[in-house]
DNA sequence: TGTACATCAGTGAACGCGCGTTCACTGATGTAC
DNA sequence: TGTACATCAGTGAACGCGCGTTCACTGATGTAC
């Protein structure tokens, strides 16, 4: 049953979609064809004439989520330049943490790359580079000679690494995974406005922690 | 075929030590019971026997890894108080990122902890607060007012995720995964140290990038 | 514009395979006497 | 110390099921004339 080229762009898209999402709820391997071929409305044999493989729809699907991403995080902020807080408040919230699905590819299969074959790592890399050079571009830092590059990478691994740990531990733990989420923003924020005085001294906006 | 006690013990741990080796190598969702039990030089139905699910011998290997992570820590400074420094060199190092097998169970499992039980989720749970504790112990920020808790969270979410993203990166993008490695190791080594020097002007150990 | 037909996106049955788990059974261990 | 036997760790066949992928086929699309 041919279809238009419309309707095969639309597929390929609803697919795509599908897959990226189904992926970051369950992991990749996690998750089979044949259910992602369902919540797109086709069968499986459309995923092997669009993609060939399993594989190269994955890296297809991180890649998507990554550029709708980085769309999202673009659109919040039409009407002025984002801060580094705006990117904190948004990427780590306690909805985002619940919102397995809708969020960020790598935080949600950062673990799991490593197993994959190179195509996905590849995207992977250019995801993580990505938001290393937003990061970047948002740092304060008064001093021109300060590597702001070194930061905005430890920055966002700390921003990755925390939404993983802070909904690993979100089952069992929840007011643990919200300390989590508070104290790398709060932290993460500090670093990225660092200046001549002194961090000690600091102690605002400590969660409390009762488990 | 009823066996020694001893030997009941010892068929435990072998399982113990083959699942999380596995389950670091390959994921949680990457390894099956009988390649498990087949490392482990038993059959399937002795797994069943022991632990009644792969869910419970899962959180009993996720436990078992962190424990032997900390005694490795410990071990590794029996002469004097390990530093900071000491744990970055040793996390964050190529040669720890390249075995998957022998590394820490919770860069390994990060993003898959989210998707498991509760079981699992308390066990990785505690996993970080005990790492949590013992980056704060060597953190030497001067000023008691600081936060340290909040520092080692945000310290010990950069390490993890870091060590995990330098691990998605490393196939396709090799010198990028070192500069990674490297730039949250000094950035992170900066924070622990944290003092009423500015950070501005800094500039050592900038990993060089070509891609 | 109308007709003929090659293209190819998508269908659905089938492939071999490994998954986690169950279960009747085995037979050495370790206890009770 | 010696004997009888209940215990139970481990075996191995079997369970239903879903996995990723292949492949002969369909039939509307879109092109060539």
């Amino acid at each position: 049953v041919k279809v238009t080229r419309e309707q095969a762009a639309e597929n390929r898209q609803k697919l795509v979609r599908a897959a990226g999402r189904l992926i970051r709820e369950r992991g990749i391997d996690g998750v089979g064809v044949a259910e992602i071929c369902a919540q797109a409305g086709l069968t499986h044999g459309a995923l092997y004439a669009q993609f060939g493989s399993k594989d190269a729809l994955v890296a297809e699907a991180l890649e998507d989520g990554l550029r709708r991403g980085e769309a999202r995080v673009a659109d919040n902020a039409t009407r002025r330049t984002p801060t580094l807080d705006d990117y904190l408040a948004y990427y780590l919230s306690e909805k985002r943490r619940d919102d397995l699905g809708g969020g960020c590819p790598m935080a949600a299969s950062a673990s799991e790359i490593a197993r994959q074959g190179e195509m996905v790592s590849a995207r992977f890399g250019e995801g993580f580079e990505s938001m290393v050079e937003t990061i970047e571009a948002v740092l304060t830092v008064p001093n021109p000679q300060t590597d702001k590059r070194q930061i905005a990478i430890a920055i966002s691994a700390a921003m990755i690494g925390g939404l993983a740990i802070a909904r690993g531990v979100a089952k069992s733990q929840p007011s643990f995974s919200a300390e989590i989420l508070a104290s790398v923003a709060d932290v993460v924020r500090d670093l990225g406005k660092a200046n001549n005085r002194s961090r000690a001294g600091r102690k605002k906006d400590k969660p409390a922690r009762r488990e």
